[in-house]
DNA sequence: GAGTGTGAAGTTATTCACAGCT
DNA sequence: AGCTGTGAATAACTTCACACTC
């Protein structure tokens, strides 16, 4: 009786998932230096983390290095593009038009990776009608309606705590399928959609806690 | 020969240490609701992790619960700000004074739990003589004096991924114990320092791998 | 010789399950 | 009865170490 072959993704943690986004970073500044490929050694020094991880992480989606050379720089960068899925773009929209959300808004980071904020929300009546870089501040009763219309793949979430499980509620309702959530509260989203968290209080306590 | 018992702090993980913050916040709210005393499974479910968690985490400062009752949360909420070292403030520095920078220093999370930013530095000629809410942006060049003589404990980097390193050797020299990082890149940092890193590329990256 | 790929070993973190207190 | 505190069991993750390839 054959057991099923897993896929490759089913054994992927996400710890695994988090260090290929920083191997991609440092291949990308190999890239500009013109360095053609790069060892387990090097990868890890300049990832902060083992070169044992590394080789781990790379062999669990193939075998991308050559033995005695190393990886080349620019094909390991192509593979793990593509398997971010960073080799396509992505829709995403905002809820919260404060100061995270200009800041936000404004990384160029983004764009140049695939991701597009192509609407943004709010629930103030100051803010609503308000122009970014010629993307108007929508009315947050609009959210669900406007990300279907749109086909928005990502809600970013920079409201106060208060509001972001009902506006994480209607970005579902409105068909998202990842959540990145920058309010300090737990929320709580169907199977079938994606959330991350980053909690800047939790960093700086954590901080507080090591330095005490 | 009897073994030295080692205090509790060195058998304190790094996700203790988050999760003890997570209880935190959400202690927080249940003051404001009124409520005298929760349970594992109450505050498990609010801060998103499991009941058995909940009380591992806390049995390692402490018995803080009754059984039968659970746990106080005004008294365990004033014992986790105590061992996360909230009960004093913390005085930051920041350097890179973009949008990013912008948000934090109007975040009023910060401030309200202690953490206080006194200095501003930025190495763009342009920005540099701005006044930020009464707070003039200074040169990156008197960061390691400035930061020396104010006293700053802990510095937040929100420079482009090309300067951090060099900031966050300054900051090191200035004194500074801990540093919250939010360029996309590794830093190294000596002995004695406490760093964390906020790296928004990577949590978009990974949210596009499990859409994918 | 240099450096990958990987099973095995080791370590760390989480969950179970239940004795014991209120 | 209800719920904590915690050793024991399990699961997840990392590091080791070495066969193997270029």
């Amino acid at each position: 009786m054959a057991v099923p072959e897993p896929l490759p993704e089913s054994r992927v943690s996400e710890p695994s998932v988090r260090r290929l986004s920083a191997y991609y970073r440092v291949l990308g500044a190999l890239c500009g230096e013109g360095e053609n490929t790069v060892s387990s050694y090097a990868l890890a020094r300049r990832a902060g983390v083992t070169p044992a991880q590394v080789r781990k992480d790379l062999s669990i989606f193939g075998h991308f290095g050559k033995r005695g050379t190393g990886y080349p720089v620019i094909t390991l960068r192509q593979e793990i593009q593509s398997i971010l899925g960073l080799d396509r773009s992505w829709r995403m929209a905002l809820a919260g038009a404060g100061n995270l959300a200009h800041a936000l808004f404004a990384y160029k980071e983004f764009p140049a990776e695939g991701f597009h904020i192509h609407a943004l929300f709010d629930s103030d009546p100051a803010k609503i009608g308000q122009t970014w870089n010629g993307l108007v501040v929508e009315s947050v009763e609009r959210l669900v309606p406007v990300v279907r219309e749109t086909s928005v793949e990502i809600g970013l979430i920079t409201t106060p705590a208060a509001a972001a499980q009902d506006v994480c509620d209607l970005f579902v309702r409105g068909g998202v399928r990842g959540i990145l959530n920058f309010a300090p509260r737990k929320l709580f989203v169907p199977e079938g959609v994606s959330l991350r968290n980053v909690n800047l209080a939790i960093e700086l306590e954590s901080l507080s806690f090591a330095l005490k």
